[in-house]
DNA sequence: AAATACCCTACTGTTTTTGTCAAGTATTAT
DNA sequence: ATAATACTTGACAAAAACAGTAGGGTATTT
């Protein structure tokens, strides 16, 4: 259950390339693309996005490549994820648009909204530089003491 | 990101009604699917998957329905979603009959492994009595104090 | 002006999801 | 017995989401 698309797979093993070239090296996409074995058509669509967020911008011409546009230990795994496949919503009921018909009667919607709220706030913890360091601080998340409907 | 399937949601609400009948009355489907609004036909496959898991049991002929196979307290959210939805694996890197092949070289890999239980761990402290009462007991759920690759 | 490298949109095959349908089996009440 | 109730099972199909390709375009450097 819950399995989360490529492309946001793709995308933070292709940030964290990104990452190792900064500050001073821009990462093209062929680059990326050996290394993490990802075609590059498929990554020009992620990076796209990734450079419309603002989180890495792009060097056009020879020598040029992708860059990140902050340092790493200010760009969380939650904001990669969240541009590549919008914010977490586990049900439809959730979804920032609404359309819950049902809110009041649903006895889970409480339920799965502290469960993403956890999430969200997990990988809001970890940046790219925790993840090049390979260690995570998991700084205890806690959701909420006690949520009385 | 991370949508829960319809299965494994109406799953969890059909147990908050076969709950409602514990240990007196079985609940029918017909009576789950008019009160959660989902059709007979779907919560037949949803309800059996649950009852060959042991999670309930189902009474055939008239006045039969389904029950609880143990107390509400002892029945957790993620023993329903993992039946009706498999273990958690946000990645097919994580599946349970293994394959992925850069293991070492993944960079990412502990990441969603440390999400992944962390998931896990929040379901498994929320039970269907929790969920009757309204109020979830997030008891600080920790992951690892520090994964060091 | 040639080479490098990013930019953008459309499209398509595959897989998963979300169900429906039809025919069956077991049990109870009369 | 038999009718009514209710669960059981497997096949199937429409729709959505996913994963990725293709092909043309634009900007920059040497």
């Amino acid at each position: 259950m819950l399995r989360l698309s490529t492309k946001g797979q793709y995308g933070v093993r292709a940030m964290y390339e990104i990452a190792r070239g900064y500050p001073e090296t821009p990462v093209t996409i062929k680059e990326i693309s050996e290394r993490q074995d990802v075609s590059v058509a498929y990554l020009e669509q992620i990076l796209n996005k990734l450079r419309k967020a603002g989180l890495i911008k792009s060097i056009k011409g020879p020598g040029g490549g992708y860059i990140l546009n902050r340092s790493a230990d200010k760009i969380s795994i939650a904001s990669i994820l969240n541009e590549l496949e919008g914010p977490v919503a586990l049900t439809s009921c959730l979804d920032p648009e609404g359309g819950c018909v049902r809110v009041d009667s649903c006895v889970t919607h409480l339920l799965w909204k502290a469960l993403g709220e956890q999430v969200e706030a997990f990988l809001k913890t970890i940046t790219l530089k925790n993840l090049m360091a390979g260690d995570f601080y998991s700084q205890e998340v806690k959701v909420k003491d006690k949520v009385k409907v």
